[in-house]
DNA sequence: CAAATATATGACCGATTGGTCATTTATGCA
DNA sequence: TGCATAAATGACCAATCGGTCATATATTTG
């Protein structure tokens, strides 16, 4: 049984960046045998079609991105700090923290009219965001760091919607460029809002 | 030749909603067969390769969005009116101007890691857009409608990616609720930098 | 250790993919 | 009208797709 769950994470691992990369229609059962090095009927035992191989590694890609995000929010002291925090672990969008760029946008609109548990997947996934940033506002409201007329929730919705903005604009051009404006323009919001 | 040009458009007018509603690589040359009821030869008569039409069909969405979009903008008498017409034209994402959403953001995460033309296009694309957001905002400063200092490069990206973000939010969700959020905070803004 | 169970293999399957081409049909021009 | 050219057809192709399964090999457990 150890066995069992030890090789079906390790296609996940192997499979994730695949499908965030290729996307879900783009990527083959033949790719993930190549990159696992494992048998078709192997895959078979572990997962019992495509479809249930993509959700798991929406899953994956999903937690492994929000692992590394909470870790590093976790480090930050003020709520000023997790919002720059926040903003900075996603600024580079030419080499993001995740292999084939932000997962909510990639699968998001690839499942947007073809595959609707995928894209309430990223539907859940979008609204822990904006909610982590409005929960980061609302701390710095309650302890005096932020105006306390400030919307959290409009705030963190609008920073969630301009990063993924930024981030689409980014990876086309190749360039860090357009996302350095966005970056600039939300920190020097946050610090207008900070007593 | 006045028959063929004919065909091959209908073909594109046909194709072009299918690419952008299921992805390029989800369309399979069956599903153009179906909805144009011509043959798969004939398909072929026009465009030399599924990648061929592919590349049309990305062109004529973005050039009926774009036709749309100039309509209304060019109606607009001032600088503000213009920044308006685009918020607004957009701003519905759940029934959106053009069928399957935006192309930029459709075609744009898909080609991301796997079609350098189409990106080229999609970057473009994005650039224009950009471009037509600054030009507005440059405007509206030498004929003193905005603020003198306002960054208008800077906020041409700030709308397009609030805009793109907003789009992907509500896509998901099915509701406007939150782009409606971002269409508030942008014509805010946008009202602060009026004189 | 041995029996039972779980895992891995790869040949094989039907369906579908993008694409070709000889042939037929329609169009445009002299 | 008649002839050359263009366009449309659909059978056909090899390759690949997702998926199955009898068989073989590990692993777990009594």
């Amino acid at each position: 049984m150890a066995k069992g769950e030890e090789t079906r994470q390790f296609i996940i691992d192997k499979a994730a960046p695949i499908f965030n990369t290729k996307g879900i229609a783009a990527t083959s059962m033949s790719d993930i045998m190549e990159a696992t090095k494992l048998s078709k009927g192997s895959m078979y035992v572990h997962f019992e079609n495509k479809e249930v191989l993509a959700c798991a590694a929406v899953d994956h890609n999903m937690k492994v991105l929000g692992d590394k995000l909470m870790a590093k929010i976790s480090q930050s002291k003020t709520a000023k700090e997790e919002l720059f925090t926040y903003i900075d672990f996603f600024s580079n969008a030419v080499n993001p923290p995740l292999t084939g760029g932000c997962p909510l946008l990639n699968f998001g609109t690839e499942a947007d009219d073809t595959n609707p548990v995928v894209k309430e997947k990223i539907n859940q996934g979008i609204k822990f965001n904006q909610k982590l940033l409005e929960n980061s506002i609302k701390k710095g409201i309650a302890n005096g760091e932020f105006k306390p007329d400030w919307n959290a929730g409009d705030f963190g919705t609008v920073i969630f919607a301009m990063m993924e903005g930024g981030h689409l604009i980014s990876r086309m051009s190749g360039s860090n460029d357009k996302m350095q404006i966005i970056v600039k323009t939300l920190k020097k919001t946050i610090e207008e809002n900070t007593l």
